[in-house]
DNA sequence: AGATAAGCGAGACGGTACGTCCAGTCTTTAC
DNA sequence: GTAAAGACTGGACGTACCGTCTCGCTTATCT
């Protein structure tokens, strides 16, 4: 164990706390590293300490709660789990004030690729490994093509639904899961 | 015709063509509304005479260059139609260095819906109407399913694309529009 | 004349009229830029434009305060001449709050040559000037020695006074000027 | 033998030889309490056990070697002692870097007396004893005026030192203790 | 023609947040 | 049971950029 006074963990979940609770109020640019601070009654430099800027702040707090939400749809059939995950991820943006965070996150990360690097290691990726193997035991089971990338899948399944809430043109529900799933697993020809 | 000096045409343009030099120079954080008045020989007052932000002048650029890249694809399948116009996105981003500036005013556009309404207007929504058409005449020709929501394809379409140009956990190629393409028409289902 | 809005002069104003009354509020340590901008009603850029730190300013307004209190001792002898010149000095700091940040200046000046540069050059450089004519006068008169440095004169008879506002070890007030005039003229030996 | 670790008696020694050394690498006001605990393999909570901040530090160590630099003049005529003490003082402050130092704790003392005070006790006093000894003797001797206040001359003799020390407009050279002594012994009358 | 009104380049301004720094205190572990 | 290591609070620092305002000048229409 190192020397020394140990890193506070009151301070680092005061922090994530704090931060957490800022995107029900105030718009993803209104939240400052001063209020977070202030909030968690932390000074400003225990925040630069532990994290490299206030984007990374936010989303260690946003990870941190969309982490609790991965369904584990083992059995049953890929599209069905599939819908579960996506289900799982509109749940989670509309029941949160998260999703203006999130797309705040996604364009600064567009500066900061070791930003996004972290969104992809803790969202994406892990559910990525979920869908391979779902993916994979569908493929053996005769449900699904074998000739399609699991990736491009998964960019078909999330892509969508990012793309409506940065245009905000129609509105999003959760049966937009089904929906989704529906159209790509049975395509659209006739 | 009112009193007074006319406004100056050859302003807004060097605005406009400033504007659209700078992201390939700059990430979309970096350009400023100073850059912007400076590098147009013009005035910052004048930037905001006529553009109510800075996120304005910057969608108006990409807009105005993105707008000469609609295909018309009035014949062939709804497939092939679709794959072009995808591939005319794909081409636009990754030819130019606007992928990121529009990704940025996405974000931003979080905060000001009406940004956001001025995207919709001038880019989806009239690729949604040349959609439609082609929508229209294959569900005729028996070509795709009645049951579908056209504007649910736009999203399939473009969404995957979108959620990839955020993410970055994988290239863009314009390859993409046709596997894209084939997956939404042929649908994952063996 | 410069393009462009002008300087404000009313800014100006208002941030050493601000600077100048705050010494006797606070110890000049707790003077912040912040404090400055905010009694002034004044952004701190705008004190960052025109001063290159909060201890210019300070000095500014020291020294726009202390320019008022040149006796103009033309006449009269020598001794009585000096004796005035260090009676206003000594008035000025005590009547005023300056005392403590002109010394904090000087301590500043320490690590800031250009700073102590615009000490002496709008403080002790013009009053050298009028001891040098009243020095020649009284030369030419017979009044005093033509072997002693004016210079050194000068720092005989500000030195005692700015050694004692520093140490403190003895009451300083008006009657001190005489004082140290007498001895500085007659000398100590008998 | 008592429990525990035996109290460091080297750490007070480290300490004031680590803060003695940096007034030749750093200005005053770059010596940090951080940077002293370093370099003397200490810990910042040591400095604080001992020295109520970081300018009694700083003073403390200052004056461990001021204070081996009194002469003792016992003999000879008062204007030779003075002259020997102020280049003592002169000695010291252009043969080490304390004389940044030094002005800079000056400027500290003004809003911390017992700064001033511990200064006061350690340097000037013992002088001021010593020159009351010598002024004593000078005075029986018919030396010189008994009408002279002996920390005036005390104050005449340093100020004008100090005084250009902060200010810099001239150099300082050792000859400057026998400038300062004729004058003030001879005084400016012819 | 002269008056009047708006547009314009230049750039100063108020405001707000940034990320950094350092003093002095507190906490944990090592000796 | 004291000291080193080092995390912590608090608060000022100086910078950057947004969108507004002011200045003197230019360009147009209206009287």
């Amino acid at each position: 164990m190192p020397k020394g006074r140990t890193r506070s963990l009151t301070a680092e979940a005061a922090i994530l706390d704090a931060t957490e609770a800022l995107p029900d109020e105030l718009s993803p640019s209104k939240i400052s590293a001063d209020l977070i601070a202030q909030r968690a009654g932390v000074s400003k430099a225990t925040l630069y300490k532990w994290w490299p800027s206030k984007s990374y702040i936010l989303m260690d707090a946003v990870l941190r709660r969309a982490s609790h939400d991965i369904p584990l749809p083992n059995t049953g059939s890929a599209a069905s789990a599939f819908k579960l995950l996506l289900e799982g991820f509109i749940r989670f943006h509309l029941g949160t004030a998260f999703g203006a965070a999130v797309s705040h996150l996604f364009a600064e990360g567009l500066d900061d690729p070791e930003l996004m690097n972290i969104y992809n290691t803790r969202y994406p990726f892990p559910r990525r490994e979920l869908l391979k193997e779902i993916w994979g035991r569908a493929v053996e089971k005769g449900e699904v093509r074998r000739d399609v990338d699991p990736d491009l899948v998964l960019d078909m399944l999330y892509g969508p639904l990012v793309y409506r809430f940065f245009l905000r043109h129609r509105e999003i529900s959760p049966e937009l899961a089904q929906d989704i799933t529906r159209v790509l697993f049975t395509g659209l020809n006739v």
